[in-house]
DNA sequence: TATTGTTATACTCTATAACTATA
DNA sequence: TATAGTTATAGAGTATAACAATA
């Protein structure tokens, strides 16, 4: 689909298959993204992305804002914002540390591990349901192998132009 | 990262790969997207979607904006939104389709081709770089096989309860 | 009546920069 | 000086419903 009006002579294109791969990947993983955002707020009022941080405080330490932000793409800002709506539905709590009077201790409770064990059943069921139904066990392997080493060799990117810093910090330059 | 406090007994949790495999596709989808967004709004000032809608509209014909929403997620009222960004920076015109006077045709202009041509090889490098370079043309393959039967799968699915209408219509209902 | 598309409106999310406070 | 986090603010994107016009 791609007109006839540009001169691409100088660039090396890449294999249709390749932007197939590229094309299908992204797409897929938008349309399941959709699905999964809906049911999320349907049955739990929450975003996708909340879910992703009830989730990482699942567990049975409260993490500092630093560390809630790991593998999150976002700004700070961005996270605070989130934490302060998560905060305001009662999902989580924000208190000082003792360890480094800097950083911020956020907890998970009990109303927020309730909303995890209401959503998460959906959730699972309909990943199943979208994912895992249309490919083979053996498929899902190496679809775990493949995309393990995409997002490990993009997490290792370095971001265009400075050092890579020690997070996923706003590039700034662009 | 599981808490203990939940009970999930009644419910069949996939296999641990499983999950591996939906969390490393989005994350590593998610980081793709984020360097596509910044590539394409520091070379062309354009969003990713806004990159799709041209791309869509960069064959010789024209087309309506029901055409155009075919395989984007949005609203109506999102596309409606977009085109009108896309008028105003002088990329695609709109016009009255005469086949059918209800009809809106969006033409890609000289200017919004330009844009394309800026900006596609900077795409074409990056997607280079952070996806074919990750994986053996053997695994691409594989991939493309894979997602392409997972997009098509979701697609199939029917919005929950209705009946599947023609296109991708916001689901009211939850 | 169904379809195409737009508008109005409200809301969510994201990013930037400036700021405070502690290490 | 560097790090942790917040705030203010502005802008982009999205969804809903009501609407007008054509099929």
């Amino acid at each position: 689909m791609t007109g006839p009006e540009i001169d691409f002579s100088n660039l090396k294109l890449p294999e249709p298959g390749q932007l197939e791969a590229y094309f299908a990947l992204t797409e897929a993983v938008s349309l399941l993204q959709h699905h999964v955002e809906q049911q999320l707020r349907a049955e739990g009022g929450i975003s996708a992305i909340q879910f992703q941080l009830l989730m990482a405080l699942n567990g049975p330490v409260p993490l500092t804002m630093t560390q809630l932000a790991d593998g999150v793409v976002y700004s700070r800002s961005g996270l605070t914002y989130q934490a302060a709506l998560l905060e305001k539905a009662g999902l989580v709590t924000r208190g000082p540390s003792p360890d480094d009077e800097r950083a911020t201790l956020v907890a998970i409770t009990d109303k927020g591990r309730e909303t995890v064990g209401k959503v998460l059943p959906g959730h699972i069921e309909l990943t199943r349901r979208l994912l895992y139904e249309a490919v083979s066990a053996d498929d899902l392997d190496r679809l775990r192998d493949i995309m393990s080493r995409v997002r490990d060799h993009i997490r290792n990117e370095p971001p265009r132009s400075a050092a890579p810093r020690r997070r996923r910090t706003p590039p700034a330059g662009a």
